[in-house]
DNA sequence: ATGGCTACACCTTGTAGA
């Protein structure tokens, strides 16, 4: 199974890099994050002529999640109870036979310290509450998305400007690995414990000219996964061209086939 | 010290992103 997550900034802007990506990597799964659009106006029947099934968490002008796959999706749930749903759709469940997606997109942040940063926190702490009450770690689940987190110093630029502790603050990295800590691996950083390769560069600046990008998205799997891992790689093309996202799609393959 | 790009909305200015 080949697995992408891509936080696109905006499924409407992004709708043809998407297209030609999933032409391109013709992954079997594909989670989306920030889709920026409204239920009513995602566009499920061109995913549906391309061969995809959808489930979607929409929102108007924020947030928003999608999974696409080629397999049927026999279960959606939409930001489950765990979650406080004023921090907006950011979590869409999905199940694929035997195997369990959760799609995530956290939450900012903003600054450290601020509401928005306490926030964060709350809802770290409620994915680990869904995490523990699906038990997660016990069945094949593949947990996806944008953490706005980079955990470790390998996952950030160097020479990164740390008056900004955004996003590689202490106590997000704690909340990071309070998820990890439950089983999950971290499917590039298995594969390759030395790599220092992003998933986001700043519009600004020309950082990705300069490379100056973190690592912030990831596909994480439970234990009945980890030894499934073939390959992952940061899909940097993406960035290149007119028009890109900030983030780049993370491709991840397992020598795994759902089955009933 | 600040703003720097991009996208969206209550759209020419504010907000959020990371």
């Amino acid at each position: 199974m080949k697995i992408a997550t891509w936080n696109v900034n905006s499924l409407h802007a992004r709708k043809e890099r998407v297209i030609a990506f999933l032409e391109r990597e013709k992954p079997d799964v594909l989670c989306i994050q920030e889709l920026k659009c409204s239920d009513e106006k995602f566009p499920d029947t061109l995913f549906q002529d391309m061969g995809y099934h959808a489930a979607w968490h929409g929102q108007k002008a924020y947030n928003g999640v999608a999974t696409l796959s080629r397999f049927p999706i026999s279960f959606v749930e939409k930001g489950p109870e765990e979650f406080d749903p004023t921090f907006g759709s950011r979590v869409l469940i999905t199940e694929i036979e035997d195997l369990r997606i959760i799609n995530i997109y956290a939450i900012n942040g903003q600054e450290v310290g601020s509401e928005a940063f306490q926030k964060k926190k709350a809802w770290f702490e409620q994915l680990k509450d869904y995490l523990l009450r699906c038990e997660a770690s016990h069945t094949p689940t593949v947990l996806c998305g944008d953490f706005n987190v980079a955990p470790e110093e390998l996952d950030v630029y160097d020479g990164m400007d740390r008056v900004k502790r955004l996003l590689v603050s202490p106590e997000e990295r704690t909340w990071f690995r309070s998820i990890t800590e439950l089983g999950f691996t971290d499917g590039f950083r298995w594969l390759h414990p030395e790599e220092k390769s992003f998933s986001w560069w700043d519009y600004r600046e020309l950082s990705f000219q300069k490379n100056r990008g973190l690592r912030i998205d990831f596909v994480l799997v439970s234990p009945p996964l980890q030894e499934s891992l073939q390959t992952a790689r940061m899909d940097r093309e993406e960035r290149k061209g007119e028009k890109p996202s900030d983030h780049v799609p993370v491709v991840v393959e397992l020598d795994f086939h759902p089955q009933a």
